[in-house]
DNA sequence: GCCGTTTTCGGCCCGACTGTTTTCAGTCG
């Protein structure tokens, strides 16, 4: 494990222990804070001296002391200590939906409350009654609650959370009544993970869109049903693919309704998309400008009135576009993707990132040759149908065993397959005779120079020993991107969304190679992968990385995965010019023979 | 604990919903 992640656990756990011991709500926030912002730096924050590590927005004396300890020591004399205090187990119990801070401690210290066992005990005793504000209806959600899994484990891979959302949204608009509805959260931000789905809807019917979500398909719980909002708790199919809920475990993904007035829509669109970060940065603007802002609308800010703005009738300056509202409060309009308070509150004007239709290559597939379910000629017809320029051909190399990888004899036997289909289909298509070749454990490469010069194309990806250390992996990747007839370094640490982490490679030093070797990096637009991710792409495109997303084909339905992989490209501010799918045929070609 | 275009001290975003209350605390996002 790296050490910023780490660092971010120790400071995430710092941050929770806090919260259970009561203390100030401002320093809970703090190293929470803290903790996003050292998960978000590619460089390594235990090489960076005090001086440095003050200049990072987020970091002060304290955390640096905290980081330079951790460093040095392996551990934190702070930390260690709230360890002794805090029972274990406490932390899976603030986990619980429904419980805070408040109640836990209360449950903790009047009636020994340690764990979840230990919840469950005392919650059917009378006990727990004379707790303040403790009555039969919470203990009964409390109940429910412990029947579900953590909050904390249960943020879904984008592409499963995306299945549920795209049906609940279509469900919203063919609503009776429902004239405008939109998915807002981290999910319109295109995160790797989601956490709940939030849905906001106008609608002259409110009881109509109330009764659509609550009743939705795979519903197991409303948690509430209020007047403007409901939430619930639905079901997720214990199987999508590859990815699978652990056995035995049901998962869940909550949703969230908000019925929004008309002339509110951009207000609360901004409201319910950005990072809560973004939104407090948003606030504070605001604020200094003599305004406040909030869910239904900028208000001129009337201090020492009672109530909010809208209920006393105060008209908005703005408030039915993002774009009016961004525009009063002096700023261009911000991609969803990159609302997170990472540095884009400052931006000057709209950067231009990647988008959906920018792409016009697929450069990372597998044919029936390899483990891809798709014969050659169904595969080019997949990408003629996108509208694409170019498609490669990359099987697996000969050592992915597992996945059919091709011998030699075999990759030039496919050769001639490709010189058929390219006759076949003319110049609909550019069909790229290329590989997927592995990056052994020592970072050679799976075929010989002379077989790789061959091809047209070379993706170069680790597939095994997905476990080494740190240094061995920045060696070994380091090798690949600096072969000269490597084109791009394809899923380049092999991680898998909440199954595995893969390799944690100095990825500053990748880059910087990557830049000088003029190899790309892809962003594997699988939503298992993500991979590079978002962060690792914000590094690379301001070191001037070349980037390629693909999907990484095995059947037709993968290349809907397309914008998984532009929204982690959007979230890491990719612009066209630096995305080779993105260029046009004789841009890419060119840059291709490059390296022949 | 962090931070500064009113501040090196004294602030630190805002509203909805629920359940327990009878005016609000706790939780959530």
């Amino acid at each position: 494990m790296s050490f910023n992640t780490t660092l971010a656990e120790h400071l995430n756990e710092m941050s929770t222990l806090l919260e259970l011991t009561g203390a100030n709500r401002f320093k809970i926030a703090a190293f929470a804070k803290a903790a996003r912002v050292a998960e978000n730096q590619t460089a390594d924050l235990s090489t960076l001296d005090t001086k440095d590590l003050l200049a990072i927005d987020g970091i002060g004396k304290g955390v640096a002391a905290f980081i330079e300890e951790l460093a040095e020591t392996g551990e934190v004399t702070d930390l260690v200590s709230l360890r002794e205090e805090v029972p274990a187990g406490l932390a899976e119990v603030l986990d619980i939906q429904g419980l805070g801070p408040k109640t836990v401690r209360q449950l903790w210290q009047d009636l020994g409350v340690t764990d979840r066992q230990s919840l469950a005990k005392v919650i059917d005793g009378d006990e727990i009654l004379s707790l303040p504000r403790m009555g039969q209806k919470t203990i009964d959600n409390i109940k429910r609650s412990l029947t579900f899994a953590s909050k904390s484990n249960q943020r879904l891979p984008l592409g499963v959370a995306a299945r549920i959302a795209d049906k609940l949204l279509e469900r919203m608009r063919e609503t009776p009544g429902v004239k405008q509805a939109e998915l807002a959260g981290s999910f319109r931000r295109g995160r790797d993970t989601i956490g709940d789905i939030d849905v906001l809807v106008v609608t002259d019917k409110e009881e109509l869109a109330r009764a659509a979500f609550c009743e939705a398909d795979d519903v197991l719980d409303v948690i509430a049903r209020g007047e403007t909002k409901c939430s619930i708790r639905i079901e997720v199919p214990t199987k999508k693919g590859r990815w699978k809920t652990d056995p035995g475990k049901k998962a869940t993904i909550g949703a969230d309704l908000r019925i929004v007035p008309a002339e509110s829509f951009g207000a609360a669109l901004m409201y319910f998309t950005g990072s809560k970060e973004h939104n407090i940065r948003l606030r504070e603007r605001a604020l200094k400008q003599g305004l406040t802002l909030n869910e239904y609308g900028l208000f001129p800010d009337e201090k020492g009135e009672k109530g909010s703005p809208q209920s006393r009738g105060v008209k908005p300056v703005a408030s039915k576009t993002e774009k009016q509202v961004y525009a009063k409060l002096g700023m261009p309009v911000i991609p969803p993707e990159i609302r997170e308070d990472l540095g884009e509150i400052d931006l000057e004007e709209t950067p231009k990132l990647v988008e959906l239709k920018d792409i016009k290559s697929e450069l990372h597939a597998h044919t029936t040759a390899s483990d891809g379910h798709m014969p050659l000629h169904e595969l080019v017809q997949c990408a003629i149908d996108r509208g694409f320029h170019t498609i490669a051909v990359t099987d697996h190399s000969r050592s992915s065993v597992q996945a059919n990888g091709l011998s030699e004899d075999r990759l030039r036997e496919q050769r001639e397959e490709i010189e058929e289909a390219k006759a076949h289909f003319g110049s609909k298509v550019t069909i790229l005779a290329g590989s997927e070749v592995d990056i052994l454990a020592d970072g050679s490469l799976d075929y010989d120079d002379d077989m790789l010069a061959e091809l047209d194309i070379v993706v170069a990806s680790p597939h095994a020993a997905l476990t080494q250390d740190p240094k061995t992996a920045t060696k070994r990747l380091l090798r690949a991107i600096e072969h000269p007839l490597v084109h791009i370094i394809g899923h380049p640490t092999g991680r898998l969304i909440n199954r595995r982490p893969g390799l944690e490679p100095a990825m500053d030093e990748l880059i910087a190679a990557a830049v000088e070797h003029d190899t790309a990096l892809e962003i594997n637009s699988h939503w298992m992968r993500l991979d590079l991710r978002d962060t690792h792409v914000r590094a690379a495109v301001s070191a001037g990385c070349k980037i390629a997303i693909d999907c990484d084909d095995h059947m037709p339905e993968d290349f809907d995965n397309l914008r998984f992989g532009v929204s982690t490209a959007r979230r890491g501010m990719l612009t066209p010019e630096l995305c080779v799918n993105a260029w046009s045929k004789t841009k890419l070609h060119k840059w291709l023979k490059s390296k022949r």
